[in-house]
DNA sequence: CACGACTGTGAACACGTGTTCATTCGATCG
DNA sequence: CGATCGAATGAACACGTGTTCACAGTCGTG
């Protein structure tokens, strides 16, 4: 069939392969007992240097890695941890893995990557990552189900990258949305905007609802009532349709201030081209996150800093404190957001 | 000591957390034999649906699920698949990740990510994956070590997607550099550009050389010669320090073909930020993966198309081919950009 | 020279699961 | 009603490793 018209290339292909090279094999070689393989492996171990060299030179001939799936089987924990994240469509969550998952390889610890499309999967996800005896699960979802603190008990430690009311027994690394968008509003007030709207991330997401509840919260402070508050996905593709139905709407303020940076560059995308709008002259948009694209300058957008560094120096501390001492009190960081005032306002 | 003191926090974590049912567990509580435990999570194993019935329930009460390390000890190969990624700082590979991941997850696989930060890192990421039996490994770096045929044997099946010339033994999926830029090319020419410069990726990069030497042969073929071809790394920052040196240079051509979207944004950056330039007007710019900010009508960036979703179905059927049938033909894939014009030229 | 302390070694066990192999039981067919 | 077949079950084994334990050997000290 296809295996002599392929053969040519097929000879790269060695059925060896899928062949793993075992301890014992190491021992039968090396003319010791498959004890003095482990040692051999094992720093610290009491092994005769002689002996450890016949063992690493058979190894090397050989090709053997200790399998780490045998090894974790004794070990109470894994040194696997569970990273759980949503779509990174959001630029923030790819700069977030990007910086995350190094830093935890770094302190010895493999990363099982689970993605979670829907809010519905995530219950399925962590199901999934339960047959795993993992050290620790890192959830970076932005939303976060409720589950039950029962069903709670077979998941091991859990980490959150994000808001987490409602989890009392959950370590996490949240924003403080309260005071970023105070910083965003005031801002926009003390620059003579006083018809101001508020574009949130999705009503059932809890940063959502919290940004848009602390907008409504301050514009009464100043005695304003909102232009409007409405809410779309995290994307820039959702807040595109959201700002055309607000000009269908014939709802056009003086500033937006959106759920983050990728809802502001949707909205900027349609003010500028379709509307044919200028930013800031006649619309003033505020963003949150301060993704690294915000401060190009063909883009300059006014934003809020969600402290990328200090979020990852944060989670990470967290895993390994978790890992070491499990019954450690629950610990929850809320970082502070700073305005950052570029071109859009 | 702050046991006392955070007591009230500490509530919350069970000792219990650590501790994790053993199928031993269940068919005590259930009062059958282990075996039983195992028939029962195995899909059409002889059992009569009473004693499922009686395991399951015991299961749930002990919130048990089978280890999913002791499972893969039997089986020749693990469902675990490693994926290594370096930075994706350049937004093409989060998009890759985004959406590889779950194709993967969706097949029933489970992803070890390893990050590599520079290329000196790829053969110990290597190294340690190749301690875990992994089914596969996707290597999604942009550039790649040629490693030694011999250790080759040692990693299992790699799948690469990027260039991958001088590997003979791993399946990949590239993009067809050449056709990609002679259209850019042939593109800039036709619409008058006479002198034209080339910011590729990296020289030692497979890509970057690749691309350069594709440019510098197409102008060849339009009786002209390069304005300039230079390198630097695939990121924003990268792109915008060169842009800086070409000015520096008084190198001010009258387009630029970019190794990548993510120099083409950073060179957009500087020419208009800094210089004061126009582009189109005085300066075109052409881009390389056709990432979703290319499309914003705020950016606008023509480039070519390097079709995310066939790149996502390919690699997906080569790792699934791949653990299927371990010894099928090496298959090189290569995708073919389309030109994407929009108002950066 | 005798004794204890120490080092190096391998047999045996443990980790938690899937799988093979007899064995038993009930049902079906001749 | 006896023979036969299939379903259901549990004992035993396999996967590959780390660790405990007892034993042999060596060295140094009295």
């Amino acid at each position: 069939m296809t295996e002599d018209a392929d053969a040519s290339t097929k000879d790269g292909m060695a059925p060896a392969l899928t062949y793993r090279a075992t301890a014992a094999d190491v021992a039968r070689r090396a003319g010791v007992s498959r004890v003095a393989v482990s040692r051999a492996f094992t720093p610290g171990a009491s092994i005769a240097e002689a002996t450890r060299g016949k063992v690493l030179t058979a190894a090397a001939t050989l090709g053997y890695r200790p399998n780490a799936l045998a090894r974790q089987l004794n070990r109470r924990a894994s040194e696997i941890v569970a990273f759980v994240g949503g779509s990174n469509h959001n630029i923030y969550y790819a700069e977030l893995i990007d910086r995350l998952l190094p830093a935890l390889q770094q302190d010895g610890l493999k990363t099982l990557y689970v993605h979670v499309g829907d809010r519905a999967a995530l219950a399925d996800a962590l199901e999934e990552v339960a047959e795993y005896p993992v050290a620790c699960t890192v959830v970076a979802t932005g939303s976060l189900e409720r589950f039950d603190l029962d069903d709670r008990q077979r998941y091991g430690p859990i980490v959150v990258s994000g808001p987490a009311e409602g989890f009392d027994d959950v370590d996490s690394v949240g924003t403080d949305s309260r005071i970023g968008i105070r910083l965003a509003v005031d801002h926009l007030v003390a620059r003579g905007r006083r018809s101001i709207g508020c574009l949130a991330g999705p009503a059932d997401n809890p940063s959502g609802a919290q940004r848009a509840a602390a907008f409504v919260a301050t514009l009464a402070g100043h005695g304003l009532a909102p232009a409007f508050v409405r809410h779309c996905g995290y994307t820039v593709a959702g807040a595109a349709e959201a700002t055309r139905q607000l000009l269908a709407d014939d709802l056009l303020p003086g500033a937006i201030v959106c759920g983050n940076d990728m809802i502001a560059l949707g909205v900027i995308d349609v003010l500028r081209g379709e509307a044919g709008l200028a930013v800031p002259a006649q619309v003033a948009v505020v963003g949150f996150d301060d993704i690294s694209l915000a401060g190009w300058s063909t883009i300059g957008l006014t934003t809020l800093s969600n402290p990328i560094d200090q979020r990852i120096a944060h989670l990470r501390d967290l895993v390994r404190r978790r890992i070491a001492e499990p019954e450690a009190p629950i610990r929850r960081i809320l970082i502070e957001p700073r305005l950052i005032v570029r071109d859009t306002t």
